[in-house]
DNA sequence: AAGAGTTTGTGAACGTGGGAACAAACCGAG
DNA sequence: CTCGGTTTGTTCCCACGTTCACAAACTCTT
């Protein structure tokens, strides 16, 4: 389930500020959801609370960690290492919670031998090896668009079943290989929808059902 | 709609390679979605389509765009420029697409100045100056998680409503501010999680279903 | 030990979104 | 002009996720 990081990173700040249990509620605003959404979550892991009292922090934690798998280790592959690249290789973000970038990887060969986060670039070519080497099963994109299919193509064939693309592109791979799709340019301009929506209710059209096709020649 | 933007791109990708009509057929399966949906997407924006022959893509382009609010220019603060605030201040497909970086701001008054992609780095404390003087309606968070909040809180008070987040803390705001949150570490967390589902399936465990009990004391 | 007060876990209603199927509409050939 | 082929726009249906509400279970006080 894709809430529980959130209910984790939650899960974090209480026991950063010495909480030793909590209430549903309690963790439920924390992580900013309904707490009945957050019980029945938790109860498909287990039965991990007790009624009357709550949940304990620390051994839920443990517990949510164990089934997201952070506590097994996690090796990881960059290819891109571009602006976006160099930020994801140095965010802290990824190594304090399991996950360990084994390699930078980067088509251009004079960035080759390039100190990144405390790890030489590579080529792109050694991919297969290291996937090999590490047993690497996340590799990260943040190419160039017209770079990324490519470069997903060589991961799958090289053993790599889990993509976290930044490309601007969408990927096809075969069945049994997970892709997530962080696009920064669709957030803002799903912000800039909802922001038109509010300022055209503002300027007095509202009561209008917008059918689009107002003003269209 | 979320998904717009991904239609946006997938039209975008049609128009380089010169194609000047398509079927919902074509652009759904080139933005990865079933066509009833898209169909049903589009339906809700107007009649931009003719029966028996397809969409034109210029002009369906043109029509999402304005729908999305892309033909005004969005006026956009970043705030944090750290790595992650670097390769964002970088990133070209924010400008491309109509979203103007007009400042970038820094708590760290030594970085005052910096000059970061043909901008200087100004104070944070000059904000809600830079808002009013350019109109900006939408803020970028990528500080770290400790002063996300009181940053969007000073944003918001300072006449910005809509936000987006990647520092990696749940931030309160009041009703008619809109926050979209990146994760990068949550991304990644979600992937380990179904990389270790499938990793347990393979090793036989697959006919039991999984109750969270197993092997605890 | 019993009851009052909490809090979890879950069963049932509700609403939303997705997908298949179909009617309406358009084009081109004869 | 008519008819067959094609594609959109829409309706209906289903399944999922969310939320409410309540019973089960636990603690603490008396």
């Amino acid at each position: 389930m894709a809430r529980l990081p959130v209910y984790l990173r939650a899960l974090n700040s209480l026991l950063e500020a010495e909480v030793r249990s909590c209430s549903s509620e309690e963790l439920a605003t924390a992580a900013g959801v309904n707490s009945a959404k957050l019980r029945k979550d938790l109860s498909h892991l287990g039965s991990y609370g007790t009624r009357g009292v709550g949940y304990d922090v620390e051994y839920l934690r443990y517990q949510i960690s164990r089934e997201i798998g952070l506590t097994q280790d996690w090796p990881v592959v960059i290819v891109g290492i571009g602006n976006l690249g160099h930020a994801l290789a140095n965010y802290s973000g990824f190594s304090s919670r399991g996950f360990r970038t084994v390699a930078l990887l980067d088509a251009d060969d004079s960035r080759t031998g390039e100190l990144v986060a405390g790890l030489k670039i590579r080529a792109f070519r050694e991919l297969t090896a290291i996937v090999h080497e590490h047993g690497v099963a996340i590799g990260v994109i943040a190419t160039p668009a017209a770079a990324a299919q490519s470069v997903c193509d060589q991961m799958v064939s090289a053993g790599i079943r889990s993509i976290l693309n930044f490309a601007p592109t969408v990927l096809t791979v075969p069945d049994g290989v997970d892709v997530r799709m962080v696009d920064l340019s669709s957030e803002l301009q799903i912000l800039a929808y909802h922001e038109q929506r509010k300022a055209q209710l503002q300027s007095g059209d509202a009561p209008v059902v917008a059918t689009g096709s107002e003003g269209v020649a």
